[in-house]
DNA sequence: TTGAAAGCGGTACCAG
DNA sequence: CTGGTACCGCTTTCAA
């Protein structure tokens, strides 16, 4: 009985063993260094060498080890993913993560990290090759480290004042966005806005908060600005549709769900969604479409969004350059019964 | 001007160089080794010693290699997390992601990889330690390679039959927890109830279908069973729910957001939820809370599911053994305004 | 085109 | 307790 001198702190079972380059070059007869190169179909190795080498991985079912290429090549080949702490719009960032998750496995083979929220960030920070930050949030440590690190950072939506600028910015233009919504209830009779806004941390709810008091400026119509806590989903949304003035003809709801919430409201003080008050939601999704009646919407389109910060993380991160990059992200506007003209 | 033999593939940025033990042992004067230990908190160095390295690594801002950690150790100290492709109840698996990130970060330093959904699923596999894989369907190449390969997986819910077994499970009783909304609307007085199904590709739309049915047997009651398609958000629910007889006293919405499509349909037929009709949903969120009235539902506590998941599995990675585990996860039970009696 | 060998950054042995 | 060293698997250079 041989004395096994394994780790006691239990942090082993059995280690997993692939086959290696090592196993195919034996297999194939040829070196580990012709068999690196074939795989990765790099020249330097003759045709027939290659087939041989590409059989016998098949054969074997051999995988790279990343860990390995990794170390050797100094590069992670894995993007970091950063999610608000907050709980509203979960839909929305559920299919952002899809996206960029999607776009760098399928177009790069880089792999996609969630990095932690709660504790440092430093660790995981060194260990990716380039970070995407969804919603930057003035009051979030982690968001501020990510900025302040070495790294390449892509955010979708700007980055608040007070923090540093990132490598590269995808962007919804939400100022003209509020406006589109503005005026088209506006068009459709609306004399009476009122605006349910989410916290002006961030990018999003700076500009909704900045389009809907100037509209209210430039075109004389009353607008009355209502912040919604973000913890959506709570009495909180509730409470703050309390505050709609009864002679609104128009509500737009900017955070997610908060299209729900409003339409429960009016119901309940005798209005009726389409005819006697105008709806409008600027996040699409489930939400607005199951409503009664369905509710106009801005399709931010999050899954294109995430793909779109992946692309441009992963471009800056292949080429030479680092120059700071801006592309805006379009959205489509989907006209619905919620907004259809008031008689 | 020095010939620079970069490689041409322009593959390469700036190579990113951290801190490495090496500069830490030298500016703290002891061997690689000796750091090493000390800064895992391992016995083998003086405190003197440790002192000392940490403080250097502290100065100069050292922080692990993990690709040539886990080359070293054998281990990848990543899992794996596997979601479905269906588009319906992503609030739901954001909420699950988030437990399982959080859990493995912040208890065992793991870091989380989403596993790709479209191409093979064999690089990744190999370079995970385990998966956790939520809501296994049985279409799925991707979940059944994931269970045919040789990485310990906790899958959340249990694996429908025809796939391999997993090593763990945490699922939720949806036979009990079925059996309890309709109870509940039984008791309240509904006497003719529709239960709106999702497919029954997974052990959840599985047990569901079962519930309800054996529901119907034995109360006498008479149960309607409608399925709806999974591509929810889309006109599909809204048709499900035209089959809704017009006799119904009570319906049970299964599918994430179907519950705003009934109360749609329902008002749209005259009927007032909680007074003449019941509705009761079997996810909560936002959807169930804001809805007016608001909506009963059985909370699935999402997040915490995830934590679990990825509790057992980092379990069973610790562990010596890898004897099948399986745990039953809690739900809660939010009885609100839709379920109120009939008059 | 080919094979041998160095080395990426840690970890875990070993002898001192 | 300490320092020296082999080695994890892969990539890249170098010499043949």
């Amino acid at each position: 009985m041989t004395k096994r001198n394994a780790d006691d702190k239990a942090e082993h079972s059995e280690p997993l063993r692939q086959p290696t380059l090592r196993h195919v070059a034996e297999l194939a007869g040829v070196s580990t260094a012709a068999v690196s190169l074939a795989l990765r179909n790099k020249p330097g190795v003759s045709e027939e060498t290659r087939l041989a080498v590409l059989a016998a991985a098949e054969d074997i079912g051999y995988v790279v080890n990343v860990s390995a290429r990794n170390l050797r090549r100094q590069r992670n080949h894995t993007i970091g993913l950063h999610l608000p702490e907050d709980t509203g719009s979960l839909g929305y960032y559920m299919e952002f993560t899809t996206g960029v998750a999607e776009y760098a496995s399928s177009a790069h083979e880089v792999a996609t990290l969630l990095m932690p929220r709660q504790g440092g960030v430093q660790s995981s920070l060194a260990n990716v090759d380039g970070v995407v930050v969804i919603d930057p949030t003035s009051g979030s440590p982690a968001v501020a480290q990510i900025l302040a690190g070495s790294r390449p950072v892509v955010t979708a939506e700007r980055v608040p004042p007070g923090l540093p600028e990132p490598t590269g910015v995808v962007y919804v233009d939400h100022l003209a966005r509020m406006h589109d919504l503005l005026s088209h209830v506006t068009e459709r009779g609306a004399r009476q806005i009122a605006v349910l806004l989410p916290p002006s941390d961030n990018s999003w709810g700076i500009e909704a908060h900045q389009a809907s008091r100037l509209f209210g400026y430039t075109s004389g119509l009353s607008v009355q600005l209502i912040e919604v806590p973000f913890l959506s989903g709570q009495g909180s949304v509730i409470d703050a549709c309390k505050q709609l003035d009864d002679g609104v003809d128009a509500v737009i709801a900017v955070p997610d769900s908060s299209a729900a919430a409003a339409a429960s409201y009016l119901r309940s003080r005798g209005r009726e969604v389409g005819v006697d008050v105008l709806l409008a939601a600027y996040i699409d999704g489930p939400f607005a479409q199951l409503l009664d009646p369905p509710v106009t919407a801005l399709d931010l389109r999050p899954r294109e969004f995430g793909a779109a910060c992946a692309e441009m993380l992963l471009g800056i991160l292949t080429s030479e350059t680092r120059s700071p990059q801006v592309r805006e992200h379009k959205t489509e506007f989907h006209i619905r019964a919620s907004t259809t003209a008031l008689d």
